[in-house]
DNA sequence: TCAAAAGTGTTGCAAATACACCCATGT
DNA sequence: ACATGGGTGTATTTGCAACACTTTTGA
């Protein structure tokens, strides 16, 4: 019996968001050739016999877009039959979250004419079922900052309370009242402050979080 | 290129949950052959090119123990290179819930010499990476059971309030105060009254879910 | 009549919300 | 001097936690 017949291929897909302008953006790639070419969809392909699948998802999203060292999260794994038209293929999705403004390689790649950030909110037609993968990833998104420190991602090393709090709000999608936010931020000793920041008023305290690593906590 | 070289195999594994003489137990099997004959598994086995990751998994369940029409929910998907010695396998496995003293078919199956429930908190070695996977549904189930109303399907149509605490108390592993516990679950409006059991002292009123299906909430 | 589980209310505390004014700076 | 965003405190409400006694039944 081969495995060409009882196996589907397996595949990582990955949807990268950052916040660009207090919008939440997902990284779009526009594949060259292939069944959806000249459709946008997430960045991907297939996975290596000798590489798990952590290491399958960040040899993609580096080859393909430049970025390397981001947070990576396992989404979900999409295998109804029909996704691709080709081919069985079973995609393990993965989310990671870059600092504002994050930087790819403008290039695209072999495999990608060019890349682009989108607004989460309002994504053109995807190929695959890039659209419900996005989905489910907002959702993850959301519930988890909720609960988790994960901000820190995607803020670079310092920022104002108004960045941070403008970055809840863009992602959770409601206001906040600041002193009250400000109040339970602080509260909770994730922070440090980190000198001045000076624009054209009053100087903003500047902080950063005190470790850069995935917490459990209790915000909002 | 051969897919043989190139693809893993997909394969799906099923932690089944119920909860026996208040306390937490999953499903475990014992292999026939391969690898890992001899030791406690959880149940699993290939995905097929003509079906979905869900239905694999309700296929092997099936197969394996006589499970249908239980709640199934995907977890996460194992691919590290070691977790099977003879090949290259990829896991995706799921959480299944049934109500307590749930039965399975006692002869076991082809693929597996027995079956057994075993405590959740005490497991035996498991094979693979086996043991990873019941400790990541058990931190699922726990974490869900906060904001879902994923209890139903641990329960018979009808049951105590005295059932459903002690439920609660068995999966998050902490006693909750009666009288709170009876407010709280009573102000959510999700129980409907359904008759009295008599037993051997003051009959206790027996409450049904509204509504069988899984919905997001506040509790606890 | 006794044992065992079912049922029920109140009070205190802590956390969340709502809300308005002064401050420091660059232009 | 003024416009702009930065920074702070208090009063109210709401939800959570702690806690003890009475009721109903079968044995």
């Amino acid at each position: 019996m081969s495995t060409d017949d009882a196996s589907p291929i397996v595949a990582v897909d990955v949807a990268v968001f950052t916040v660009l302008d207090a919008v939440l953006h997902v990284l779009l790639a526009m594949p060259r050739g292939g069944a959806f070419a000249g459709k946008w969809a997430l960045p991907g392909g297939r996975v290596r016999p000798e590489e798990s699948l952590d290491e399958a998802a960040r040899r993609e999203l580096a080859a393909q877009t430049g970025i390397t060292n981001v947070y990576l999260e396992q989404l979900y794994t999409f295998g109804s039959l029909l996704r691709d038209p080709a081919r069985r293929v079973v995609s393990v999705t993965y989310v990671a979250l870059i600092p504002h403004g994050g930087r790819f390689q403008d290039a695209g790649s072999e495999k990608y004419a060019h890349l682009a950030w989108r607004r989460a909110s309002r994504l053109p037609p995807l190929a695959y079922d890039h659209h419900a993968v996005v989905r489910t990833a907002l959702g993850r998104l959301r519930a988890k900052l909720e609960y988790t420190n994960l901000v820190y991602t995607l803020l670079p090393r310092t920022f104002t309370l108004a960045d941070l709090q403008s970055l809840y709000e863009a992602i959770l999608g409601r206001a906040l009242d600041r002193r009250n936010f400000r109040k339970k931020i602080l509260s909770l000793g994730l922070l440090m402050r980190a000198g001045v920041r000076r624009g054209a008023h009053r100087p903003a305290t500047l902080y950063a979080f005190r470790h850069r690593r995935p917490m459990m906590i209790e915000i909002l």
